[in-house]
RNA sequence: GUGGAAGUAGCUCAGUUGGAUAGAGCAUCGGAUUGUGGCUCCGAAGGUCGAGGGUUCGAAUCUCUUCUUCCACCCCA
């Protein structure tokens, strides 16, 4: 190697990603895309509707709600204007700048969808990225009781459908919901009310860390008594059917208006799903999980997979009194969820239920004689326009090599044309999974039925 | 942000007490096989040993710094 082409080799600058920001190959983004796909399909099957918003906002936008948290994980910088920007770290707060904007125009009640990227900058861990998918979907505009049943029943049928080699109802998955207003209503009993962020919090890790330590972090964050701390714990660690924890919590909550109203509201919930036909150990009526944010006031969900609950919850979400209160002074009731694509997609894999695969198509055909290039490319657009997705080899290489790469890329059909076929009117039309091959009359709807008979099988 | 562990080929890893030109399997590309993939055999290509400094006659190996990844905490999807 002479110099000067070893100072060129230097000069590459090395390919690489920032931390917590990934690549995806064709094999991670054709599943990806797929489930993108399928959730998108259950959102516009109850009505919502698509919205995008802009990736930076006005740092005061986002700064709003301030905790130290959020604050701290925020990306921002000035733009060459001298602007202070800051790119959105989720979806909510967007949403409310975009309903307070522009209530006036679609008025209410309101069903968005917006699925995105958002942006974290905090630490990484498995299935935790800096940037990351959500897809929150939310109902704005109204108290109905009617929009927390959709909710529950949008989280369990997309969740129905993530299993991505097939399209059988995935079932090993348990909703838990709860009501801030049976949280809030026994906080008022037991005269923890001003404490209730601290204590929540510290109930919300109950599964994680266990009941003493639950007590523990009570009395460091919050000032609780142990017997303040063990009462709450009664109340949240209530276990047995969902039926039998309602009329529990019920006649706990005996005094308090607002928990009452609590339990009322989830027992109506369970009576839908279980009236529509849900099965009814999907859903689970859980105390203890209390969600960090503090802008929920009633039904809370956290949606967890049956072999994987280490993993956190995959769709997480609630109902809020005020969405846009920092942005209008017009009241914006409503409820919603967000569901974690990417933890959620860290799961199917450990669970095998993503299929690997490189092509969008089924069906390859070899550019096996040069000669009839143009016959493979007109056949191939003729396949197109009856709806089936083909790709042409663009390289006479030998026929055994470009059936190596069909396989490999997963391919299902190889539609096989030479000199040979060409002069007796056929095609070879090679099934790649099984080995086995037909040959089929050279003729576009022939083909066009062989095809549709063979990927059916 | 805090604490712990680890970074050697695209991937998984070996590499002895600090010693010569850093290895294997899988994957990639080519050939055996010019009309048929998966199996087999042969070959090729692929390395700033994460990066930068220090110790040393000599560093993948020891040391410091830094970056990245993983785990836990915090918080969250």
């Amino acid at each position: 190697m002479s110099n000067t082409e070893k100072t060129q080799v230097k000069k590459i600058i090395e390919p690489r990603t920032l931390k917590g920001f990934r690549d995806f190959i064709p094999e991670a983004m054709i599943p990806r895309e797929k489930l993108i796909e399928r959730v998108t399909n259950v959102y516009r099957s109850y009505g919502f509707c698509p919205i995008d918003t802009p990736v930076l906002e006005y740092l005061e936008i986002l700064m709003g709600k301030g905790s130290e948290e959020t604050d701290k994980q925020l990306y921002r910088f000035k733009d060459s204007g001298g602007r202070e920007v800051g790119m959105r770290f989720d979806l909510t707060v967007p949403f409310a700048r975009f309903a307070a904007q522009h209530f006036a125009e679609l008025g209410v009640p309101f069903k968005r969808y917006h699925l995105a990227k958002v942006w974290r900058g905090e630490n990484t861990q498995a299935g935790r990225y800096r940037e990351f998918m959500q897809c929150d979907f939310d109902t704005i505009g109204t108290t109905s009781v009617v929009s927390d049943i959709e909710t529950a029943f949008v989280i369990n049928d997309i969740l129905e459908k993530v299993d991505l080699r097939t399209d059988d109802a995935f079932t090993k998955f348990k909703v838990h919901v709860n009501s801030r207003k049976i949280l809030n209503g026994a906080l008022e009993k037991l005269g923890l009310s001003e404490q209730a962020t601290p204590v929540l919090r510290a109930l919300d890790k109950l599964a994680k860390i266990g009941a003493d330590a639950v007590v523990a972090e009570m009395a460091e964050t919050a000032g609780a008594t142990e017997e303040q701390a063990r009462s709450i714990l009664e109340i949240a660690c209530a276990m047995g059917a969902n039926v039998e924890i309602l009329e529990r919590l019920e006649a706990a909550l005996q005094g308090s208006e607002l928990g009452l109203q609590g339990v009322a509201e989830l027992r109506q919930i369970l009576d839908a799903t279980r009236e529509a036909g849900i099965p009814t150990e999907r859903f689970l009526v859980d105390v203890s999980i209390a969600r960090g944010l503090d802008y929920y006031t009633g039904t809370i969900f956290e949606t967890f997979l049956d072999e994987i609950p280490q993993l956190g919850s995959v769709c997480s979400g609630g109902r809020y009194d005020n969405l846009a209160e920092l942005y209008t002074k017009q009241k914006l009731p409503g409820i919603g969820a967000s569901l974690g694509l990417d933890r959620l997609f860290a799961g199917l894999e450990e669970l095998g239920m993503v299929e690997k695969k490189a092509t969008t198509v089924d069906v390859f055909i070899p550019l096996f004689d040069a000669q009839l290039t143009n016959r493979y490319v007109a056949l191939g657009r003729g396949l197109r326009q009856r709806g089936i997705g083909v790709e042409i080899y663009p390289e006479p290489k030998k026929l055994g090599q470009q059936l190596k790469y069909a396989d490999k890329k997963g391919f299902k059909l190889a539609l096989v044309l030479g000199s040979d076929e060409v002069a007796r009117g056929v095609a070879n039309l090679k099934d790649l999974r099984s080995g086995g091959q037909q040959e089929v009359a050279l003729e576009l709807e022939a083909l066009v039925r062989a095809i549709y008979d063979a990927l059916q099988a």
